[in-house]
DNA sequence: TGAACATATGATAATATATTCATATGAACG
DNA sequence: CGTTCATATGAATATATTATCATATGTTCA
């Protein structure tokens, strides 16, 4: 997992300068990608440690393979990785700009 | 406007103790407003100013019925507000989370 | 090896979503 | 007041997405 960073205001503007069309539809992939309660859920579960598919699927009251599906999806867009051990795989928080964008969505709907 | 501020790691971290099921939920249906690419184009229009419909209508090169329907929705999530000016509505950015959660996206993206 | 457990995946059906077309609403101005 | 310009909206269609069911793959261990 990268370090922990602070976001300044100067450092917003520099990131979104000159975005191109290509990467505004790559940028709305990955937030569709959040754009889902099952996949936020699965998310916000691995806030709290890594865990595996049985696990997760206890914290979401959810069948597997709704939730395997869902786990696929984060994966390709490496928002997770795996690993396996034994016949369990392991899924945790790939980085922690996971963590920044579910802030962030937090404080708007707070307002 | 909000005034601008920076997130550090520690805010970051108290922002998302304790969210519920349904915050998770609207935190899900906050995202899936930014997962489409029309109106992630409108919002990075709209970062380098106001405009009004006949302009984010050029600048999209879309149809004006498909952008106003994608305004209905950016303004029900508050991310836009506009205002009306003679024949024109003007659209801007509601505040700076937007430029945030695009820019925590970029650098996502950009691994 | 084969039985039991854990996870992944393909096909399907139900639902949601975006765009288009047609039309309505609203403002300005002769 | 009627025409023009600007925007909004309803209905319909096309497409995408999700969950479920059935089943396949992979791992452990007797």
């Amino acid at each position: 997992m990268r370090a922990k960073q602070s976001y300044s205001a100067n450092r917003i503007d520099h990131l979104i300068e000159n975005v191109t069309e290509n990467e505004l539809c790559d940028l709305a992939e990955l937030f569709k990608v959040f754009g889902d309660s099952t996949r936020i859920k699965i998310l916000y579960v691995l806030f709290h440690g890594e865990k595996n598919v049985t696990e997760i699927c206890e914290s979401l009251d959810m069948n597997q393979s709704a939730v395997s599906h869902q786990l696929k999806i984060l994966r390709t867009s490496k928002l997770i990785s795996s690993r396996r051990e034994g016949k369990a795989v392991i899924y945790g928080l790939a980085d922690d700009h996971v963590k920044t964008i579910i802030a962030m969505g937090k404080e708007h709907i707070e307002e």
